[in-house]
Order: C-alpha cells, then structure tokens, then sequence
DNA sequence: TTGTAAGCGTTATCAT
DNA sequence: ATGATAACGCTTACAA
C-alpha cells in the first residue's frame, strides 16, 4: 500500500488539512516549527501526494493530449518535442496518441483525451470533416483546444500553422527566378487547407509572373514518398516538366528517386523544391532546396497558447498564429539555360 | 458542469449502483428494461465515466510512460509507435517523455510518472547509474517497467534488446568477408551496454579471424551526427584504415560528410556499416549498408510485456528478450581490392 | 434484480 | 495556527 497524506498527518502528530497546507505551500497560516516537522517526514518517507485523488477535487490533471496523424512521419518528431518540452517545463504531462489520419481514430482519440480529463488538447487533424464534429465535442464542454498545422479555423479554434501561401508563393516564385515556367506541384491531398494553401501561393506567383496557370501540372498525392514518387514519374513523363515542387520533402525524396530512374539529374534536368526542411535532408545528393517551417516553434508555441487557456480558464478569446516560412537554398534547383 | 453517473441515474429512477453495473458490463443481475433504459440515457446524454475517478478506486488509470532520451532521434518514432500501437489497442495510453539523457530528468520523470500513477513503465535510459536508483524508486513498490534497447538487465527488470553482440558480430564479419582488416569503430558513449556489447561482437569477429584488436580504431561518440562526423575525421586522418563501422546510422551519415571533405569515396576509399537502418537512408549515396533491428517490433513488444506484467500483477517473473538482428546489404560496403 | 452506504486520497470550507 | 468534515465521481461490499 501507497503510502498517503493520512500517515503523514499521524506520523507528525496534525491533521491531514496541515499536512495538505504545507504540501500546497499555502503561506498563510502554518508555524514554522510544524512546517518543518511535517517536510521531515514526508522526506523521511518518500512521500508523493497522490495527483489523481488531487485531480479529484482540483479538476485539473496537469496532462494534455496531443493528436497526431504519425510520429513516424519525419515532420512530427520535431513538432512533438516542441510540445513536450513547454509542456514539461510547466509541469504538464503529455499523452501522445496517432491517428493515421484516419477520421474515426481521430474522433476517438478527442473523446478520450475527454475522458482522461486532460486539461487540453493540441490536435493535428487530416480530416476536414471530423472539425465539424470537434465543435460538438469539444465546444460546448470548452475544453481548450488548439489546431496545429493542418490548415486552421481562426472562427472556433485557436490554431498556430505557418502562413502557407506565403511558404507557396516563395517555392514558386524561387523557381520563376530561375526562368522555369512549366513547373510542376506535388500537393497533399487535396482537402488538406495547408496544401490549399499552398496551392494558392504558387497560382498567385505564376500569375504575377504572367504565366498561365496549368491544371495537368499539378497532382495531389498523400506527403508519402511513395506517393511522391508516382507523381513524380507521371509528371516527368509526359510534360515538358523543368521544375517540380513538392508540398513535403518526402515527397521530393519520392521525386529524387524517380528522376533517378528516368536517368534525369537534378538540377541539370530538372529542379526540385520540397517543403519543411526535415532533418538530414542535406545528406541528399543534390541537396535538397526547400522550405523551412520552424517546425519545433510551432509546437512550442502551440503548447504556450493551450496552457494560456487552460490557466486562463472559461472565455479566453481564440488566437491564431501564423509563423514566416522562409526559403532554404541549397543545390537541387538551378537556373534554366536555353 | 461535466454530466455524473448522478445525472443518469436520476433521469433513469435507478441507483448510481445500476447504473455503474451496466457500465461496466457486469452479467450478472440486471433487467433487460433497465439496462436497456439505462443505455438509451447514456446515449442520450452522451456520458462517459469520469476516468479519473474510476482510478481512484480501481488504483488502476490505464495510462503507462514511455521515457526516451530524444523523439528526434530518428530511431524513436518507430519505436514509439510500436508502444503506443499496442497500448491503444489495449486501452491504455501513453505519456511520452523525453530525457535527453539526463540522469536527474530521467529520474525525475519516473517519479513523476509514479505521481501519475502511470500502471507501467517503458524505459530507455542512458545513464547506467540511473538504474541503481530505480531499483529503490520502482522495485519496492512494484510498479511494472520494461527496460528497452539500451542495455538490459535481466536480474532485477524486465527488459527487451536485439542480440547486439550478434550484430556487432555480423556488422564486423561483413567487413572482414570483404577483405578489410584495418576497421574503424565509433561507438556509441562507453557506459552503454548496447555499445558494449557491439563491440565485443567486433572483437569476437576479429580473434576469429586472427587479426589482433587494435584500440586505437575504436572511438567513442555520442550517437548525434556530427559526434561521427568528429570521430570519422580522426580515424580516416590517423589511420589507414579501409571500413569504419558506425554504431549507429545517424553517425555513419557524419562518417559520410567527413569522408566527402576529404575527397574520399565511399564505398572504394572506405567501406561504411551503419546501424538500425532508420528511415530514408537508402536516400544516402551511396546506399547504406547496415544492422537491421526491427524497431517497431520492439517498441510492440516491450508494451506487450508490460501490459502482461500490469495484468498478472504482483510478483511476474521479469522476462527478456533479445530480438534477432540481421545486416542489409546496399552499396556503402565494397570488397578490398589490394 | 436493485439499492444503501462506505471509501478511494486529496482539497476546500468553515470552525475553533 | 490548526482541525473536522464535506465534497469530488466513481466502484464495491453488503443488504433488501
């Protein structure tokens, strides 16, 4: 058996409600003499006070969740730490849980982070339609909730993302600098607000430059190399492609290979742009140009935000965020000779 | 205000008692109106039992920590997801904790892990006098915990490792199959048991071979990138040596930036070994040569143990598992020409 | 089949 | 400055 706040309380000869003042430091009222008998012996014991029966009463658990599609994907990791380290240096806990994307895990995991009674939830979500279903979740019981990422309701929500269109304006625009005009897009799926986004970025570049904005150029794939890959084939293959931007630097790896394959080099065939700048990317051959988000930023920063809410308590008003992408020069895009 | 088993309970005319019953799905004893009655409310309010309560009682939460040097370190993801797949099928979730390897957060998150009366824990440490301590803080109160990856101590905890003897062996075997005799070793910090063990594999695959161990070719490292690349510029500048087996891939990718900035090529200059085959290491060029170890297996695995640990209770015999490794052979690695 | 009541380990309220 | 006691929301004997 635990050891708990009643055998503290017979030990020092005081009630529990003392022994409980001096663990909450509560300054008021407590005679030196019996404070310092009462830390004694919970030194002398070891002595923890039990948080969940604190919870009990406190209605707070010190513990957030924090909903991702994959730890595994590379972009993630970086995120995470972000989070856990805010997190941590103000005594909160953080309960990791992937979704894969997939919407009911999504829903499922939001239900339970309810139940845990986690004092907030930063949640990355891949479902457009699983947001409706978060308002009612969510909502009407304000628990705090902020939206990482993937796209951002600045209505309902507080959210951090980086501003994508931007990110996919700079990409673009980088490329027409170098005198490419048929530049093809390897997006995310295409409900993904952050790969909208970009989109968007990338449209409005081309047309300040007075290029016509090409349909067939752009493909929609799932941040996966894989799926970078079969789009990079498709793309390199049947149009007079110089360029090829990818929403993710996954994916550019996807392109790497294909191009690879297609004995085409980077950057003498064709350039290539990702997106996120991950780690170890520059150990690619050529390295790989891309878009740096401050990945680790925007889950500190998100984590700053759920706990000003959670602290704040009640009607807090939203605040979303969006952080400066910036462009990372390195060796995989070259200007276009003719 | 959150809705009770109270609110329930009113609306149904029935106790607390019946309510909690069929909650928790108990056979016996309770009317097919009422259950059914009882269900529909539940549904109607869209209850869920307070969790935290129910541990209260139940000394149980359903929750387990996972404590791990660093999620960016790109052997982590994997692993985590193992965990943290096999815990949700379960029902549990999981406190992810980074540690950074520091000895006195490492204990501090498993005292706080305590306090959050996690059921279990999954433990990767660094510091080998850590493990001391954890016998006082963790074995006398019996709190489950599974020793991971780093070393493995089968007397005292529970523990799941690949064979790293084995693989050192296979790594080092691999090398002198192909010729080289003169192979360079940059482990990982000393007090490591997993860096131990690798290493008396490379000295077993040596004596077999006859060739004598040479201590000036083994230099120790952090596991980080740039603590191979350091230790990669030594060994290549002072020796002649033709291989150099990286303890883990992250440092054989240093071991491929310092061989470029000396004009040396990779694998005819110098053959390189990695180790854990992470991610997108086949990106490198050359390809990767290396030690497969099933990460995500391990990661299930030691939820696995943990879970059954947790389930049987009190007195289990701990249990250890040392899962096979194997070497991936790509491009890094080439016969000694002489 | 159902209900009453005790208790889990705290904190909060109100006395003393 | 300290203590008695009622919560918190649930599960679990023990009754009925």
């Amino acid at each position: 058996m635990a050891i708990t706040i009643k055998d503290i309380a017979r030990k020092a000869n005081v009630s529990i409600t003392t022994v409980s003042r001096v663990i909450n430091q509560k300054s008021e009222g407590i005679g030196d003499s019996t404070r310092k008998k009462v830390l004694d012996i919970i030194e002398e014991l070891d002595y923890r006070p039990n948080s969940i029966a604190r919870s009990m009463i406190t209605k707070q658990t010190n513990t957030i969740g924090l909903i991702i599609p994959d730890i595994r994907n590379p972009f993630f990791p970086e995120l995470v730490r972000g989070v856990e380290d805010f997190a941590n240096q103000h005594a909160y806990n953080v309960f990791l849980c992937n979704t894969d994307g997939e919407p009911k895990r999504e829903l499922e995991y939001i239900s339970l982070m309810k139940e845990k009674n986690v004092d907030g939830i930063i949640f990355t979500y891949s479902c457009a339609e699983t947001i409706h279903q978060l308002e009612e979740i969510v909502l009407d019981q304000k628990i705090p909730l902020v939206l990482l990422d993937r796209g951002v309701d600045d209505q309902k929500f507080s959210g951090v993302s980086i501003d994508n269109e931007k990110a996919g304006y700079l990409a673009t625009k980088h490329l027409l600098d170098l005198s490419h005009t048929k530049i093809g897009c390897i997006t995310g799926p295409a409900q993904f607000p952050n790969s909208k986004d970009r989109l968007n970025g990338y449209r409005k570049a081309l047309k300040e430059a007075g290029i016509p904005f090409d349909q067939d150029l752009i493909l929609a794939a799932d941040f996966q190399m894989d799926g970078g890959y079969q789009a990079a084939k498709t793309l390199l293959a049947k149009k007079d492609i110089t360029a090829i931007f990818a929403f993710n630097d996954v994916m550019a790896f996807g392109v790497y290979q294909a191009a690879a394959e297609q004995g085409m080099n980077i950057p003498e065939d064709v350039s290539v742009v990702g997106f996120d700048n991950i780690n170890y990317n520059q150990l690619l051959n050529p390295k790989l140009t891309t878009i740096e988000q401050s990945v680790y930023d925007m889950g500190e920063i998100s984590a700053k935000i759920l706990l000003e809410q959670i602290t704040q308590g009640g009607d807090v008003k939203n605040k979303t965020l969006y952080l400066e992408p910036s462009l990372i020069l390195r060796e995989s895009t070259k200007k276009l000779e003719n």
